[in-house]
DNA sequence: TTGAAAAAAGATAAATTAGTCTTTATTTAT
DNA sequence: ATAAATAAAGACTAATTTATCTTTTTTCAA
């Protein structure tokens, strides 16, 4: 579906938006650990994310680290995937063919415009925040382990 | 979206099912010339489709080829993808999170989980012959080539 | 103004996917 | 029986993606 790009980069931002924040930027190996992702892989998707689209913010330096803007809680969900070229998933055609459009559509076109449609909906109509109060609430997880019995 | 084995392997049952019959088997060459896709990868993949879930038929020798039995038509799109391991995408969570479940959700699972279930939906209720139909049809193309205006 | 803490940048390695080529086995027709 | 046609199988190469490690730059605090 996605690569492991763009799943590292989304749940990197969602770790970030929800624990994150100007005052409390949050390390590489904090989140990589969180999101349970290769750490320096996670830099370098990190790295993407701070570069394109502005979606995640860092300093570097003694108390440095990553954190999201209040404008960036607002993007759509999208701006994550565009921003490590991943969101071919909303815009290419299913049997791979170079071009997806009514005038010149392949045989699956018809069904698949409208999950295509929902698809888009979902990553432009969600924003980043969106996902981070979601990811708040009790059993949602962003990671493989087991839920913290306490 | 999906690995260009998946998409070559739908293309190519595509139009096997559309071109071919028991009594008029097609060679490689025609099959990869006709979907646009290169020659002995598409071997390969074909390979995989006659070996695994009987998707298609084959035959060596002088009019050998490949062909789709009257069972092998009727048979849902996803045992194509099966065939090549690429259904993952009806079955995966879209965070890449281990395992996808009502009781282990991520923060897309509630929106993603009505897509998915239309993604499941598109590849187990559309046959192989549904799609070859579809793509008997006027401009419908499984191709990137420019449509023969004769 | 120096040292340490952090991310950025760069270089490299490993794994997977995509693609090609060669040889072998099977089938048909002569 | 033999030759030719064809897919199957296997070996190999190339490209891309994923992952790791090292060096550099920036920033803060002592
Ligand atoms: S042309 Fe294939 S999905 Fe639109
Ligand atoms: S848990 Fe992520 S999509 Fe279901």
């Amino acid at each position: 579906m996605l690569s492991k790009s763009a799943e590292y980069a989304l749940r990197a931002t969602i770790y970030i938006a929800l624990k994150g924040s100007e005052d409390n930027k949050l390390g590489i190996d904090e989140i990589a650990t969180a999101i349970d992702s290769p750490q320096y892989f996670t830099a370098k998707i990190l790295q993407l994310l701070t570069k394109n689209n502005g979606v995640v913010s860092s300093v570097r330096g003694p108390n440095g680290g990553f954190y999201l803007t209040d404008a960036a809680r607002k993007l759509p969900v999208r701006a994550v995937l565009e921003a490590v070229g991943e969101d071919g998933i909303i815009t290419k055609c299913v049997l791979g063919l170079k071009e997806c459009s009514e005038s010149r559509p392949c045989p699956m076109h018809e069904q698949y415009r409208y999950i295509k449609a929902q698809l888009r909906q979902m990553f432009e109509k969600t924003s980043i925040q969106d996902l981070a109060n979601e990811s708040g609430k009790g059993k949602i997880v962003i990671n493989n382990r087991q839920i913290k019995t306490k």
